[in-house]
DNA sequence: GTGAAAGCGCTAACAA
DNA sequence: TTGTTAGCGCTTTCAC
C-alpha cells in the first residue's frame, strides 16, 4: 500500500506498481500497453489512457532484456574516416533515418569505432547485443565490414554499394552514375568537349561510380577523359580550389567542371574568379550534391547548377529497410533500392563554350 | 555439458556458460570483468584472457537491468531546428563526445525529438530508463529544457550556455563574446570603421553572445553597431551572400565583415566579388568559425581569417563532465568550463580600409 | 479475457 | 578470495 502511495510522487514507476494502482495484473497491463490481440478493448483503452495520465512508461532495460531485442540500431562510423561524421551528407542520412527509428521507438546508437580493430568492435557489438542491426555507412569497392556482418548473422543495410562484393546485401544507393553521366550528357549537348572533373577519393564506391558515370558518357560520343582534366581528393574547399586552379593552367583548359560536392564547388569557383574568368559566362560549373541543407530554404545561389537527391529520404528508406529486417524473417531475400538523383538545373552553365 | 559444448559454437555465450567453461562461478566472473578490487590477481588475468580468446563479452541489456543504469547518454535533436543536426559544429562536437564515451563503454543515443511537445520526450526519455544523462545542444537565451531537466533530476551538459538562466547548471561553452570582440578590435586597429556583422539566429544563445562581443568593442571605442551594417538569420551561403550585398549598396558601404560562420562568408564573397571587388585588398573579411573539419588538412584558404576553436574538444569535456556527473554524487555543484576560442589570423585582412 | 509464475542474463548483498 | 542467492522489471508461456 505504502509503495503504491510512493510510486506517485517518484520520477518512475514499475509494472507492478502502475498495475496495482489500475486494479489490473501486470500481465494484462503489459498486453494492453504492448498492442497484443487478446485485451478487452475497454481495459485497453484505460490503462492505456491512464499510463499517460500518470506518465507511466515500460522500463526500457527490463524488457530489452526479457524479449531479447536491444530496439536500438547502430551507425558506425570508423573514426579512421574522420571526414565521414563531418560531411553533411551524413547528417542528413542521419535525420532521416532518425525519423524512422523515433517513429517506431528504437533509439539510434551512434558509434565511433576507431579504425585499428574494425572487426573486433563490430564482434562486440553483436555480442554486448545492444544494437538489433546496423547501417553500414561509406562503403568502399570491397568493403570488408559486409562479409563480417554477414559472418555475424548481424542484420544490415549499406548507405552505397560496395562495387566489388558479388554476394548479395542490402544497400540503399542513390543512382551517382546517371547522374554523373547525365551531367556530362548535358555539357556535351551544349558543345562543351573539355569537362574538367573533380571527384572524391575513389576507394568510396560512390567516386568511383560518379567517375563511371563522366567516362560512359564521354565514351558514348567517342570522347575520352583526359588524364590532366580529372582530379581524385578529399572533398573540401582548398582541394576544390587547387585542383581546379591547375586544370585552368593548362595550355588548352577545360571549358566546364563537373564537382562531386558542393563544398568542391565553392573552391572551382574560387579558383576560376581568381584568374578573372566568370562563372556561368566564362566557364560551366555543374556541382553534384546530396541535398546539401544549407542550400535549401530559398537561398539564391544560381551560379551552381546541382545534381541533389534527397540524402534524408535515402536515411528513411534505409532505416525502414533495416527496421523490417530486424522484425521479419532472417533468410528473406535482401531488398536494395536504387534512387534516381534529382538533376536541377540553373542559370550557371553557359550554352556554348568560350 | 552439453549446454557448454554448444556455447562455444554460438555466436553469443552467457556469463553461466562462459563461467562454467573456466570452471568459477559467475560472480566471480563477473567481478574479475568489472574490475572489482577483491579478485586475486591471477584469476582475474585469466578470466580476461579467456574472455577475450572466446569473445565473450557481459549481455548489455541485463547488465543494465541488473544495475538501474543505461550506460548510455542520449544527444537530443530538436527536429524543429532542424539545421541543428545538418550543422557541421555539431558534427564535430558529436565525434569529440563519441570517442569519449566508446572509451568508457557508454552508448551514444541519438534522439530526434518533434519539437511538439518537446517536454513529453524528455520524461518519456527519463522514464524508460534508456539513457543516464544528456547533452543539451543549441540552446536558446532562456532555454525550457534546462528547468525540465533539473526538474526531472536528469544529469545534463549543456553544450553553450543559456544566458537568461540564473540557476547552476553544468555547460561548457566557447568564449565566443571575447572571440568577436578580438576581431573586431582586430579590425578597429587597422582603421576599419564601419564593419558589418552577419550573425546567426539571436534566439540562439551563441549569436547573442557573438553580437555582444562587437558592440562591447565598438562601446570601448565610442562606436556603435550600425543597424544597417548588422544582419542576422540563418547561417547559409545564400543569406550571408543577400545580407552582404545589400550592405555593399549603401551609401556608405562597410570596410570590413564579421561572419558568424565560414557558410555565410563564402556568400559574403560572392558578394564582394560580384561588386567587383577583391577581398583582402579592398575589403577585409574575419570568418568566425568553429573548427570547420573541411578547412583541415593543409587546406590553403587564405582568403579567410577565422577565429576558430575546437569544437571536437569541446564535446570531449562535456561528455567527460557528463560521465563524471553520472557516476558521481548528484549534489555536487555543476561543473563547468569556457574554452577560449583560438584567434587564427590569415592574409585577408587588409591593413588599410579603402 | 485475465492472472500466476517462471525466466531473460546479469549484479550485488550476504555467507563462507 | 570465492560462491550462493535473491533480485532488477519486464514478457510470456501456461492455467483458469
Amino acid at each position: 500500500m505504502i509503495k503504491i502511495e510512493t510510486a506517485l510522487n517518484r520520477a518512475t514507476m514499475t509494472l507492478k506498481e502502475f498495475s496495482a494502482l489500475l486494479g489490473l495484473s501486470p500481465t494484462t497491463v503489459s498486453r494492453a500497453l504492448g498492442g497484443y490481440p487478446e485485451v478487452r478493448k475497454a481495459t485497453r483503452d484505460h490503462v492505456i489512457a491512464e499510463a499517460k495520465r500518470l506518465n507511466y512508461h515500460p522500463d526500457a532495460r527490463a524488457s530489452r532484456l526479457a524479449t531479447g531485442r536491444a530496439k536500438a540500431v547502430g551507425h558506425v562510423i570508423p573514426l579512421s574516416s574522420g571526414h565521414q561524421i563531418m560531411n553533411p551528407v551524413f547528417a542528413d542520412f542521419i535525420s532521416g533515418a532518425g525519423e524512422v527509428y523515433s517513429r517506431h521507438d528504437h533509439d539510434m546508437i551512434l558509434s565511433i569505432v576507431d579504425g585499428v580493430d574494425e572487426a573486433a568492435s563490430y564482434r562486440t557489438l553483436k555480442s554486448k547485443g545492444s544494437v538489433d542491426g546496423v547501417i553500414v555507412h561509406g562503403p568502399h569497392l570491397n568493403d570488408a565490414r559486409i562479409p563480417l556482418l554477414q559472418e555475424l548473422n548481424m542484420p544490415f543495410v549499406v548507405h552505397g554499394r560496395a562495387s566489388d562484393i558479388t554476394t548479395p546485401y542490402a544497400w540503399v544507393d542513390v543512382n551517382n552514375r546517371r547522374a554523373f553521366a547525365r551531367a556530362t550528357n548535358f555539357l556535351l549537348d551544349f558543345g562543351h568537349r573539355r569537362i574538367g572533373l573533380i571527384n572524391g577519393i575513389e576507394q568510396m564506391d560512390f567516386a568511383m561510380r560518379r567517375r563511371r558515370g563522366v567516362t560512359e558518357a564521354l565514351l558514348a560520343r567517342g570522347l575520352a577523359l583526359d588524364p590532366d582534366l580529372f582530379f581524385a581528393g578529399e572533398m573540401t574547399e582548398g582541394i576544390g580550389y587547387a585542383a581546379a586552379k591547375t586544370m585552368l593552367s593548362l595550355a588548352t583548359p577545360p571549358t566546364a567542371f563537373i564537382a562531386s560536392s558542393i563544398i568542391l564547388g565553392y573552391g572551382i569557383r574560387r579558383a576560376i574568379e581568381e584568374k578573372g574568368l566568370k562563372m556561368g559566362r566564362d566557364i560551366s560549373v555543374i556541382v553534384h550534391d546530396d541535398d546539401l541543407s544549407y542550400l535549401k530554404n530559398g537561398d539564391d545561389v544560381p551560379i551552381f547548377t546541382a545534381t541533389r537527391s534527397s540524402v534524408r529520404e535515402a536515411g528513411r528508406v534505409a532505416a525502414a529497410m533495416l527496421l523490417q529486417m530486424i522484425a521479419g524473417p532472417r533468410d528473406a531475400p535482401p531488398p536494395s533500392r536504387l534512387l534516381e538523383a534529382e538533376l536541377i538545373i540553373g542559370q550557371s552553365t553557359c550554352p556554348i563554350p568560350r
